[in-house]
DNA sequence: ACAAAATGTTGTATATTTACAATAATTAAT
DNA sequence: ATTAATTATTGTAAATATACAACATTTTGT
């Protein structure tokens, strides 16, 4: 299967709840280098994982992940008027 | 991280279109045995596969897989009444 | 009952994800 | 301005997912 870049809101999601990467990683479960990877969209992550990520925000995956680049959330919610 | 069981739809979903592992495959760009290992639970999908399938069958993916095991679709269903 | 199709099992190889460490660069706090 | 904290970069190793093949078992169709 050949891989396909997966595009998320990671970022914003922690910058919006004020904790860094290492707290973000601790609540995970998971080392705080790996945070950056998926951050900087460098590789996908295990379906486990983005569970885990999807309980920490408290929102589903697919509001999260996303096969195709994601509007800023301040679009997205706009277009809701 | 010490790896998480998932649990899916996988098998139900299919049966109910009615096709087979193989045709299943094909739409999803994958070897027809990944959805035997997948359908069996013994692995985990990426969130690329998972993805994949989400698309095929038009569900989200928390739909489809769980973190806990899943409840018949019938009971689901009942239960909403 | 038989043949064909679908699924399960076992094993090996490759690709991708995650961990970890060490250091550089950037940003924030004092 | 300096220090501390955060993030980026590079490299290596381990764990997990995916592909593929060959054969056994089960199910389905006739």
């Amino acid at each position: 299967m050949k891989i396909r870049k997966l595009y998320n809101r990671i970022a914003i999601l922690r910058q919006e709840r004020g904790i860094s990467r290492k707290e973000l990683a601790e609540k995970i479960g998971v080392n705080f280098q790996t945070i950056g990877y998926l951050e900087r969209e460098e590789y996908n992550p295990s379906l486990d994982l983005a569970f885990r990520i999807s309980e920490v925000f408290g929102l589903p995956i697919d509001f999260i992940f996303s096969t195709k680049p994601l509007k800023p959330l301040s679009q997205v919610l706009i277009e809701k008027f």
